[in-house]
DNA sequence: CACCGTCTTTCTCAAACTGAGTACTTCTAT
DNA sequence: ATAGAAGTACTCAGTTTGAGAAAGACGGTG
């Protein structure tokens, strides 16, 4: 068979019904803390429930579109602030069953990284959007298998700190060493060395360079004031910033 | 609306057609070179053409499963050879229009390392399979964009090669030390130094163990008996095998 | 069967890096 | 004023690294 004459004799309905969707892990730090973005549906399946924020791909549009566009909305980002976040694909989810409603429903999960954004906006198809802390996610029981997505995002958070320069992505544009230590203790979950960390910072080449200002006024509690940096144009850290050994 | 209700209601042919495929990176060494598996399909689209192994999810079909069928089918491996090939999702592909046919197709692609494996069989949908030297693959034209599939495919494996102890699922269940360089050197596409290599290897705990036995005979061209090791239980290599500064 | 070159393995050594702690200074809060 | 906190610099011992040398063991060759 020719093959422009395959093509038109082509019956697509003859596939079963499968839907595809992006679901977002959106990770932020707040009063020093990892949280993660959370809706409550309004709508079934598992209305009132919690879940990531997410939707249908829609027909004609890439999946990093996809991912981008419900960033937007959940967050209510503007398109500035969009680039300064950072979104990359994590993992597609595809168990049969994993969606209740009667067709097969595929997840790819995208992992966001954002600086602190001002609290989340509800739109039509959540009740309820909230920045919520990972530790007490722990005990919350999330729609669909999101549960599952959630750890499979704060794991690749967590070992993309090491070799990455994707910390500077939960800051502002300047920032202070002190702020991107806060950084990798929250998503790590440990305290760091202050002057070891100090130190591997500054001798990894392009990972921030310096703006030759301070901070206006020393910390909360004391302590001189800070030098600033802004991110420079490394895409990975040599040599990488390990985490305490894990063993 | 009850959700039970509402499930009942709902009528999965309002949505627009959608296809899922698992598409595979089959990666393995031989005579000292990475080698992908490809097929020359043997059906429409891109009847004639390279590509990558894979095929549509079946309907209830989990996307490992599918991945892992499709392995098999494309290798002729045995189930006891299966287990000894490392597999694990990709990324995830959904361009519109990175498929011809008049549905929309995604491609959750998946990386496998596999030992030396006989020469593939060509099944039903390929009218050809073979071992292509990944050099050989620069100047092919392959199929859909099965070309960045393949880059992506690896990149990933060039990194997972520092931090996992995948080098040995390329390699028997007993290996020198030599070998497991050889893979190292294949992957990364340059020279190590052999005393530097043994040294780091052995110091990094559980990625090989002894088995107190050495091979037969010594290499091709001379040297003494090598020791043989074998895969030890490790996940993550602590630390990591560097490769020789990227800069 | 002696020799040469190859290969595995062990060593050596200097340079670089790491973890832990000290110290000095500049701030804020009281 | 003073105490305590924080940013930054330094010290020092222990570890890891890269580069090379060296000691054997072995295969192929004439």
């Amino acid at each position: 068979m020719e093959e422009a004459q395959w093509l038109k004799s082509y019956e697509p309905r003859d596939y079963p019904a499968v839907g595809v969707t992006v679901d977002l892990v959106i990770l932020t730090i707040r009063d020093k803390e990892l949280h993660v973005l959370l809706i409550e549906r309004g709508q079934p399946p598992f209305e009132g429930e919690w879940a990531l924020p997410g939707g249908f791909v829609q027909e004609n549009e890439d999946l990093h579109d996809a991912a981008a566009r419900e960033l937007q909305e959940e967050t209510g980002l503007t398109q500035s602030d969009l680039d300064r976040v950072h979104l990359e694909q994590l993992q597609t989810f595809g168990k049969p069953g994993r969606d209740p409603r009667p067709l097969r429903v595929y997840s790819v999960a995208y992992l966001a990284f954002a600086p602190r954004l001002p609290e989340p906006v509800a739109d039509t198809d959540a009740k309820n959007a909230a920045w919520i802390p990972l530790a007490a996610t722990g005990e919350m029981k999330l729609a669909f298998d999101h549960e599952e997505i959630l750890s499979a995002g704060v794991e690749r958070a967590r070992d993309k700190l090491e070799y990455s320069p994707l910390a500077t992505k939960f800051v502002g544009p300047e920032f202070t060493i002190s702020e991107l230590r806060t950084v990798y203790e929250a998503v790590w979950g440990e305290q760091l060395h202050a002057a070891n960390f100090h130190r591997k910072v500054l001798s990894v080449r392009h990972f921030v360079e310096e703006t030759g200002r301070t901070t206006e006024r020393g910390g909360e509690r004391g302590g001189p004031r800070a030098r600033l940096y802004r991110r420079g144009d490394a895409t990975q850290l040599h040599p990488a910033l390990l985490r305490p050994t894990a063993e």
